[in-house]
DNA sequence: CACCGGATGTTAGCGACTAACATTTCATGG
DNA sequence: CCATGAAATGTTAGTCGCTAACATCCGGTG
């Protein structure tokens, strides 16, 4: 679809009339039809703007970034740890803006099982990204596998948590902990 | 529902019905219609049987075995390296009795991301009833979620990988070796 | 103002899944 | 051996997510 003015107009006003939905009644009690009113358009253009009804609260585009950011890690490392210390180059210093809305919907998806499915579907294209990038370098392709989804679930989580967690609390600052904990024996980084 | 023999007699031919469409046409481009006539039932009975279509592959009785094996563990470990250990007492030595129809569907659901997304909803209660367990004995909710999120991500990786493993290979040295990974530099356990 | 491309609507349909009610099957006990 | 009652199955009708083909409308350009 071409971006024009109207474009964004009516993918602005899907959003709006979705996540409040979401937050009133819950994400599997709304339906596409009932965002679609409230947003004084069809069922049908609500598809042609998101893919799916998950689509307008998961949307992953970091692969690439998350992906290059491994490979730029000293290749003689274990994979395990390149993994680690890539994704904390690549998010450890994150400032989501302090938007609200990106709060409001990873608070979302951390409530409803339905929606972390749909996280994790998203996960495994970076999963796969980052353990080609680690094969190509020469690593086992299961020793590969396993430290792509081990740092990415301990990611997902911190990210899952940060959603409910007190206003104060960073997102990099949960992230890091997350990482923290799968480093080699108690270093720091 | 309760059991009798019909009970079991029909979830067999379901079972059956459903493995060979699934292997032969995809999962995906399998319906549930297809599945009810090549069992000689009706749509409504196959849900009677298994809630979802994907139910039919992906089951996850082992929750309550897992979280308890972790509790297990010495209380004052780090909660990675319990849940780690905990998940080796509990997988370390299974040996799903050779059975093919194991394999199979394993190999169904690591080639369908659809899949893959049900299979993550039934991890998800898995991680929370040991992240539960650590919080229990005063561990971090943070850390408890983190932990159990990484170790159940290498362990399925694992799992998934034994799906399309050459036969030789058994389905405990892939979960060792996972969980080998996560280990504190460089113990063999 | 006429025009044209892109955004929207309409209609029709598939597949997963559910509920309410009718029907058949089968293991009992008389 | 057969009647009986409960459990399994079928029927029908519907909701919701999602898609395709075609018609229509709107908005900016010349």
């Amino acid at each position: 679809m071409v971006v024009t003015t109207r474009t964004l107009r009516t993918r602005a006003r899907i959003l709006d009339a979705a996540l409040d939905l979401f937050e009133h009644q819950g994400y599997d009690a709304t339906t596409v039809n009932q965002i679609a009113v409230a947003a004084g358009i069809t069922p049908m253009t609500f598809f042609r703007h998101f893919p799916t009804k998950d689509a307008v609260l998961v949307t992953d585009p970091y692969d690439p970034l998350i992906a290059d950011a491994v490979g730029a890690q000293p290749a003689d490392l274990p994979p395990l740890e390149r993994t680690r210390l890539g994704l904390l180059a690549a998010l450890g210093d994150i400032t989501p803006t302090e938007d609200t809305t990106a709060r409001r919907r990873v608070a979302l998806v951390a409530q409803s099982p339905s929606l972390r499915a749909a996280v994790s579907v998203g996960t495994d294209a970076t999963q796969q990204a980052i353990a080609d990038r680690l094969v190509a370098d020469g690593a086992d392709p299961l020793d590969a596998a396993i430290a792509a989804a081990a740092c990415l679930a301990a990611t997902t989580t911190a990210l899952l948590a940060w959603g409910s967690a007190p206003s104060g609390v960073t997102l990099t600052d949960l992230v890091r902990r997350a990482l923290a904990q799968l480093a080699p024996a108690g270093a720091t980084p």
